[in-house]
DNA sequence: CTTGACTCCGTACTATGGTACGGGGTGCAG
DNA sequence: CTGCACCCCGTACCATAGTACGGAGTCAAG
């Protein structure tokens, strides 16, 4: 545990002086004690890597206050277990939400430099465009309350042809862009899929269909 | 095209009437002309998508005036095409900058919901020691300017065993995890990875070992 | 022909996430 | 012993992204 002035630490962390008194404020950080001989406040390692989680967190789009929250879980046996794990689980759904969209629209850019060069038969090409063609109905899932989740059936699929945890996340995405699909898990640990989904809207087959289309192949789970 | 009054199109795109001709002043929706035999404004389904958009991206973590360039994005054989293909490559990597990071941050949620109810050998953990556990060095991009280019170097590197974007985006990441590295660029298509890099601090076999603990094969282009 | 539900537009206010500034203190190099 | 570079704390200010409000107009039903 080396040990930082605060000028040190924001540096450490690229942030400004100001900003690391700004999350102690906040409650973010803890303001270390000041030293017993007196003179500045220390500043260790641990703190400097959460002023750098706080910076990673905001940029994928939380907000400070739900910082707070992801930094408030710590899986300690001596806690209230079963709480903590449920934020996990919680968190865990937004992320893997955030990471469906930016998949979506990962995809859409590529589509659009894609239709680019060729400049011939290509017609007007916005991202928005792209993004649709890809899915229709993504559902708004923090904007929207989720709401109507009745008639909503669990299957779990058999995956074939994974080779990563990115591999799992494209799957997720093709998924996702099935109407009628609310909810997708894929574990590539387990090559297999959790899809929330309404069975009227999007059939077994349906989603069979999406995955194969990414080269993987799929089945239900008897 | 069906076209809505303000507060019907504002409702489709759950949010507010306010939000909507806030949206107009910034310049990110047109305002839509008054109908020829007077009247209240009509808004049609693109500019209702183009709204749903705009909150979409917000989501996940770009603020409007980036969100203004993504939408000026537009693959039109007719417009500066080179222009807006390298705008498109920008914003597909800061997109990927953010898989990475929510990747990283997924995976950390599922390391701490994974320790929790086992409640007997855990050790206190908390989403940053989860994170850190995965990742060193997880190089700010957004945040920090990248500044002191001195004694970098570009490598390429040729790599085999990747079947999908996933999984370039899974070597990004890898390689991102690296000290030294400032920055990489992984391409499916081309099977290489393109990294900037301070050889000091990260050798290109430091590169490959880094990509083979992904169960990839790498080496560097002659 | 009035009442209610809307539209339109301008201005003002709010919350979030910082930044800047000013005044005072401390410690050490010249 | 005096600058100088920091530290500490408080308050003020700033940009972003809305939200609220008030006054005026429009349209259709009762």
């Amino acid at each position: 545990m080396i040990s930082n002035s605060i000028s040190r630490a924001a540096k450490a962390a690229h942030v400004t002086v100001e900003t690391v008194r700004f999350y102690e404020r906040r409650g973010l950080i803890l303001q270390p004690r000041k030293p017993l001989g007196g003179g500045a406040r220390e500043y260790d390692d641990d703190t400097i890597a959460r002023i750098r989680f706080v910076r990673q967190a905001q940029e994928i789009g939380f907000s400070l206050s739900e910082i707070a929250e992801l930094l408030s879980l710590r899986a300690d046996p001596s806690a209230d277990c079963s709480d903590v794990r449920s934020r996990a689980i919680e968190k865990r759904d937004e992320v893997q939400e955030k990471l469906n969209r930016l998949f979506h629209m990962r995809d859409a850019l590529d589509e659009l430099i894609e239709s680019c060069p060729s400049a011939g038969d290509v017609k007007a090409c916005t991202i928005i465009e792209a993004m649709e063609r890809g899915t229709k109905n993504m559902v708004p899932v923090l904007t929207a309350p989720r709401q109507e989740s009745q008639e909503m059936k669990t299957t779990i699929l058999n995956i074939d042809g994974m080779h990563c945890d990115g591999c799992a996340g494209t799957v997720e995405a093709l998924l996702g862009c099935v109407p009628g699909v609310r909810k997708a898990d894929v574990s590539f640990k387990d090559r297999n899929a959790r899809v929330l989904h309404d069975p009227q809207a999007a059939s077994e087959a349906d989603l069979a269909a999406a995955i194969k289309k990414g080269g993987f192949t799929a089945q239900a789970k008897l």
